[in-house]
DNA sequence: GGTCGAATGGGTCGTACGGCCTATTGAGAT
DNA sequence: ATCTCAATAGGCCGTACGACCCATTCGACC
């Protein structure tokens, strides 16, 4: 019997190659792709495959907010681009079961999605303690899901350049008062401190265009 | 008689996921791949492909940069995962016969490939208009190579979350004063007001990383 | 019917930010 | 030998920005 898994990830070359190299292992059958985290949990409704295979970076919903939103149901392996430690713990702490950078070779991918649906956890070396200070402070991580609608819309301003408060505001036709709330609210969900850092984040996150 | 093709990406998972996609094509064979920019100019030195697939991001030497010192030998495709207008002119710029962003499906990819093989030049709609212009007008946004090597450090840290001035320079071992001036005069050089929208810009200008 | 969060708005306060001007040093160009 | 310019740094000033308070409205959910 081999292990079905699901991919989800917005470039179709990666996600479609992805697939079909991994269709070529044997003991792995991939059953069903997303191109981002809300087609992730529509396929999740009809399907459920052994193990999930998902890319931080996703417009709309990203690959940790649809984590959060699963509840673990079927283990999950979180792949990115830019494997940075944070991304690694708020993983972790949205319930992913394994981390990978799509830097790492395919057999290290086929390794890690069989410990992961025979049941086990598998983070490198000592990210399972840090996981455990996140349970402890289970305080501010995921982020992007947890913007609103209206927040996305400032985000995405800024990240088109649109950055002083009253441009802002004439925009969106709201009071400067308004934008300067939304902000303070931005940076507290995404634990940042500034418009600079406000862009950094919002096309990290896909929220630009 | 099979279109043969080199793939150079340094993300090992979308390298040979793409290379075994592509490779189960009848038409297209892949007999290369690199990891970046200088694996690809030593793989070119022993085999010599139709096509070549580049990422424009990439350690060591990006795909741009590769193509420029390869004076368009074989035809090369880029592929990135921002489809930023900029990067689209500074491939067609520096040779690419086409641009795709990875997130275009899989036929589009092959069809690509083999427009290219046939010696075609694809830009997507209208992009040779815009290839045109820049002949006409070489110096469009050329804010980007008026910055000095200074500035663009300062951007790359901008780009990268370090926003505060203090912070900017601690780590240039720079007074804040000289940040301030730095910031200045990448504003005026960019014709914008202030640190997010330099975020913007750096992301755009591919000055980050 | 009551609670909660999203979206809207107000006020105040301290400070970091950006505009503007000047100055010194050293490297590279003419 | 002169000149330009990048990189460094200081001062001054006005204001936009971010932090911390709070209030109202409306829809969703229980």
């Amino acid at each position: 019997m081999s292990i079905r898994i699901v991919i989800a990830d917005d470039h179709t070359m990666l996600r479609e190659g992805l697939s079909q190299a991994l269709d070529s292992i044997p003991d792995i059958e991939v059953i069903g792709t997303a191109a981002d985290g809300r087609e992730l949990l529509e396929v999740l409704e009809s399907i459920t495959p052994d193990v999930i295979l998902v890319d931080i970076e996703m417009p709309k919903l990203s690959g940790i907010g649809a984590l959060r939103r699963l509840e673990g149901a079927p283990p999950a392996i979180v792949v990115t681009m830019h494997a940075e430690d944070a991304q690694r713990r708020k993983a972790a702490a949205a319930g992913a079961a394994g981390f990978l950078s799509k830097s790492a070779p395919l057999p290290d991918l086929a390794a890690a999605i069989r410990a992961v649906a025979s049941g086990e956890q598998l983070f490198d070396k000592d990210t399972t303690a840090e996981i455990l200070d996140q349970h402890r402070q289970p305080i501010l991580d995921e982020g992007a899901a947890a913007l609103t609608a209206r927040e996305r819309e400032l985000l995405k301003l800024l990240a088109s350049g649109v950055s002083g408060t009253e441009d802002i505001a004439d925009q969106l036709f709201i009071s400067q008062k308004t934008v300067k709330n939304h902000l303070a609210s931005i940076y507290e969900k995404l634990a940042i401190t500034d418009r600079a850092q406000a862009v950094v984040e919002a096309i990290r996150l896909g929220i630009n265009r």
